[in-house]
DNA sequence: CTACATGCAAAAGATTTGCTTTGCG
DNA sequence: CGCAAAGCAAATCTTTTGCATGTAG
């Protein structure tokens, strides 16, 4: 999917519940579209501020609630504590696989641990509504032993 | 493990270290070998002062960073943004279900994730060094259950 | 027009830190 | 005793909110 299009399916989200379309929030969306990484809130900040110097960081909180309440953007929070976003739209849903030696982050997706996760909520009683699944690692290949 | 012992591995852990041995922290290990679910520090704060309360809110922050780089117990960081705390040895590791109704926290573990997991690591060229799964759940039907 | 959205600054909540005092080793 | 640790309050950092103003529909 291309970003423009991943662009366009925020703004058709939130223009569909009746939200208001200011320019604010498609630099958002435009932003959000374009941003291949997880940026925090300051980072989207500054990178739509690029675009438009006069948004304010308290309109980009507020966006981003929003995108995410209309289920368009999905929140993480990896360990370093801040709340981190991506388009949810567009993209397959994915987790994620932290390299910890270098802090870069590699999508996957395993249908087997979709399975089974829900699997596991269906037998403790309950239905799944979401998760979240980040797996630490280090690159293979390099000798390092722990004694 | 009983509890008793998780505290003592928590003394031992730090003691170790060549860490003072204060009241304050013997009572934090207390606490958290006692606390069966993921307090966050004001609860913790909150549990200790109970023991006795003249324990500062700012030492129970300094103890449990303390207590997490000793390696003696573990930091999450769920939906809610709070770091909550639990010791990590004295129990088998677990994932986590949160009940999104109640903010209720299931453990469990599945040995066919632990598995796929690091399948995929390897397959992506890595070695697993750690993971975190969290699952989010609604009671199925409208009985809650207890686990 | 007018209700909803933004900007700004102030507030709030969580966590950290500077500095003085306390007490473990 | 000396230095690590605690207490307290002030500082930080992230996120939220009250209120006056702006603007999309």
């Amino acid at each position: 999917m291309q970003k423009d299009t991943v662009e366009n399916s925020i703004r058709a989200a939130y223009r569909e519940k009746g939200l208001r379309d200011t320019w604010q929030r498609r630099i958002v969306a435009q932003t959000l579209a374009q941003s291949p990484d997880h940026p925090d809130v300051d980072e989207l900040h500054r990178r739509a501020g690029a675009i438009d110097s006069r948004i304010s960081l308290s309109t980009v909180y507020r966006t981003v609630k929003l995108f995410e309440e209309v289920g368009v953007i999905e929140r993480h929070a990896f360990r370093d504590g801040k709340a981190r976003f991506e388009p949810s739209q567009g993209r397959a849903h994915h987790d994620h696989l932290i390299d910890v030696t270098t802090g870069r982050i590699v999508e996957f997706r395993s249908e087997e641990i979709e399975r089974l996760q829900a699997e596991i909520a269906d037998r403790l009683g309950y239905r799944l509504t979401g998760h979240r699944l980040e797996l630490y690692a280090e690159p293979k290949g390099r000798a390092e032993k722990k004694i």
